[in-house]
Parts: C-alpha cells; structure tokens; sequence
DNA sequence: GGCCCAAAACGAATCACGTTCGTTTAGGAC
DNA sequence: GTCCTAAACGAACGTGATTCGTTTTGGGCC
C-alpha cells in the first residue's frame, strides 16, 4: 500500500513545492478539514511526512499555498469591460465559485483571511481600478471591497455550513412562525430550483450592490451635481431608501 | 504551581459544565484560539484534563457551550419595539457587539454557524416575527436573515483579521491604486476616529438594508397595489393569514 | 574521472494534545 | 455501616506536527 523508497536522495525529484501544495487541495477537497493531516498528504504522494520540510516550512505554508491556488481563479477582468454594477456583481459571482468549487477549503480562508500574495493583490488592483472608473471616492472604496468580501466569506461558510443547521427540529413547537418561515424557503427553493445557500447569495448580493449604487449615486450627485448614472439600476433599487 | 489534589471525589464540587464553559471563554479570551488547550483550561481551574469528561463530552462539547454563552448576549427585542429598518439595524450592531467582545472566539462561529441552542432559535423567532410584522414575504425571511448573518460573520471575522492584512507592503509600487485606496483610507479613518472594520461594517450594514428595504418596499407596491402579481402568486404575508 | 557539497529522500524520536480507562475518595440512600 | 455513584486523579494511548540525523544521489570543480 505504502511503496516504500530506501532513504537517500532519488534519481528523479518526487517532491516540488507545486507538487505538494495541489496533492493538498485535493486531498483537502477529497476528505476535508478534519481529515486533512500531513500524514495523509504524505501517503497520498507516496511520500514520509518528514520529505514536506525539505520544500516548505510545515502545515501553515502548505495551507496558505493552497489558500492561493483558490483564489487564484478569481477573475476580475470584467471590471475592464463592464459598468461598476454589473461588473461587481461578476466579480463577486466569481469569487464565490472560486469558493463553491473547494467547499472543503472555506474554512482556511474564515481562520486568515485571503491577501499576503503578490496574484491577489493585482487582482485588487483591477477592481480598486474600476470602483475609480465609476467615480466612488477613493477613501471609501477599501471599506466597499472589504464590506462586499465579508459578505462573500460569509455566504461561502453558511454554504459550507451543513444544510440541516437551520432546521429547529423538535422544539418547532415552541418557534412556530421560525419554523413556518424555514418551511416557506425550502418549497421556495424547490419551486424555482435553487439550493438554499444560492436564494440567500443572490438576495444578500443584491441588496448590497443596489445600496451600495445608491450610495454611490448620492455622492456623484452631491459632487458633480449632473452626471449621467453610471450604473444600471435594477427595478427594485430605484428608489434610495432609509437616509432621511 | 500546579496545586497538586489527591485523586478521589473532593468534598465540595470542583467542576460543572458551566464553570468549565465560562472559564474556557475566559480561557480564549486571554490567549486565543491558537493557545487554547484542554490542558490549559485544566490549569486554570486547578485541575486535571481528565476530569473534564465527568460532566462534558469532550473540546466540541465545550466549545460548543463557549459558542451559545457568547450568542447570549445577543438581543433581539428591539423587533417588537421598533420599525423594521430600525430594529433590524439594532439587531445587526447587538449582533457584531457580542462577537467583539470576544473577538478570539469568533474562529469557533466560522468552523461551525450559530444555531442549535434552544436559546438562540427563540432569539430568531423574535426575529421572523418583526420580518413578517413589516410585510415581508414569508418565504424569504430566512434567506434574507442568513444574507445579513452572513455579512455580520464576515465582517467580524475581518475585523479579528491582523490590521496589516490589507497593507501591500513593499510591493506597492506594482499596485498602485491598490496602495492609494489603502492610505485613502487610513486617514479617513485616523479622521473620522473610526477603526478599520467599523468603516466597512457600518458602510456594508447600511448598503445592505437599504437595499433590502427597497426589495420589501418593491414587493409591498406589487401586492398592495390595484393590479394583481404578473406571476403565479406564492404564498405571501396577505394570502397565508387564511391557511391556518 | 574522482572529490566534495548540497539536495532530497527516509526513519527514528520528540512534543503537544485529546481522549480513555482504571483507581481513589467522598457523599448519600438504605 | 454498607453500597452505589459522583467526581476527582494519574497513567497510558493514539494522532499529528515537527526536528534531527542518516542515507543516497546529482552536479560543479579541480
């Protein structure tokens, strides 16, 4: 089961720092975070635990390499192409398949959150680029990207988060209208055919980018008095509510 | 140091459950999660690990108390006081509060959601009822509860985030943007004598309730109004009131 | 081509932690 | 007083990460 190899230095490298890091993500998807353990790592690439501290610096590195290898599919290109609200709104679409795609992965990101490599940090640079392009005052843009990133983090961990969390099981009696409005989701999700963690995604996301493009409308309208709407409104967010 | 107890049952109790709970919040709070132990709890209840499994069933169990003593402290009777923007606003800020003052337990939230606490589900009935209270349909109650749950874990689990998360370092010269809108920021923050995540989180909380006010407002015009839903109609606050 | 150093594997050992189990002592019911 | 059980201790185990010494090999240098 565990080819063995006699000590000392093999003819063809088996080991690299890419090698481990993408056995770990798949190791990491296969069987997840509980799982998860250098020993295993090590037996899946055929390999002693020890042969890892030749090519990085323990567990931590490894993770946090794999952390990149996730957030490296995280496209922000549409900012170049598109208006800022359609173009947030793509960018946060892939984020989140970034993350639905290693569910398993999730919970690295909630313990040290994303940033530190130089790829992510160019992503940055194109979106920090287009919240610019749309007008957004430049001390409030990092607190934009940080508020819509924590809603995206958030939404990945309830997606995550084992499905039967939100169900009151027997004390249903004792929360009647919780347990009514838990029941009218999931015939809601049946009726239109989406999972549960997706109903709250598309209505949080919404909701956020329409307050937010509201609030960016409010500030263009304060500083430059008549310009063009730079975003697209959706139906339901024509109208700025709640700053009276 | 360790004051040593010959074994046997002690005259008076030493341990119960919520001594153990308090004293591992107490526990995290001091020396986070990383240099969380049972070990270390046991020492600091003069005791030894061992005895820990006469009244719990072991870490999770404990943490898992750790987790429903912090969502205590949350409140959420602001809903039968207050209009739903107002009373949802509360909520959110009791919520982030609870999660602040205990800033190194907000790991265990990540790994595994609230829920589960007979105490927390009674908090979400109070919850849904001001939902419905304010007209909102009922099958989307609960998705728009987990949209802003998912906003307070993100934005709590940013604000624990080291602060030079988010700094470029020496690489600022690639992003340069990136770098601008960061030290945009830092002053406006040093400014207006707000911290760092209390900007995006107040931006983000207002973004997203705005938004979701302009949904409810949108969904209230379509069914109060003369002309009937051009959709099949679901299940709505007006049509339930007679499917009892 | 042989010599030597560094690279890269192994394997043994260590340390920390959670957990189990047997032992010990005390309190309370009969 | 006897017996059962609660509640502490302490020894042991298993897992997992990490360190270190050993072994083998490849490649640069004379």
């Amino acid at each position: 089961m565990t080819p063995r190899r006699r000590a000392g230095r093999p003819s063809s490298p088996v080991l690299d720092r890419e090698r481990i890091i993408t056995g770990a993500l798949e190791l990491l998807d296969e069987v997840g975070p509980d799982r998860f353990s250098l020993d295993a790592l090590a037996q899946r690439l055929s390999v002693r635990p020890s042969s890892f501290y030749n090519h990085t610096s323990g567990k931590d590195d490894i993770l946090a390499g794999v952390q990149e290898l996730v957030t490296d599919a995280i496209d922000a290109t549409m900012f170049t192409e598109l208006p800022w609200r359609e173009a947030t709104s793509a960018w946060a679409h892939s984020y989140r398949n970034a993350f639905i795609a290693h569910p398993n992965a999730i919970t690295l990101f909630a313990i040290s959150p994303v940033m530190g490599a130089a790829r992510t940090m160019h992503m940055y640079e194109q979106v920090v680029a287009g919240f610019e392009r749309a007008g957004w005052p430049q001390h409030t843009i990092i607190s934009a990207l940080v508020a819509i990133e924590s809603f995206l983090l958030g939404s990945a961990l309830d997606a995550w988060a084992a499905p039967a969390q939100w169900q009151p099981g027997r004390d249903a009696a004792e929360v009647p209208r919780f347990a009514a409005a838990v029941q009218a989701r999931d015939t809601h999700a049946e009726e239109t055919g989406l999972r549960l963690s997706e109903l709250s995604f598309e209505l949080g996301l919404a909701a956020l980018l329409d307050g937010l493009a509201a609030e960016l409308d409010s500030h263009l309208a304060a500083n430059t008095g008549r310009s063009a709407p730079t975003t697209t409104p959706r139906p339901t967010a024509t109208t700025r509510k709640g700053a009276r």
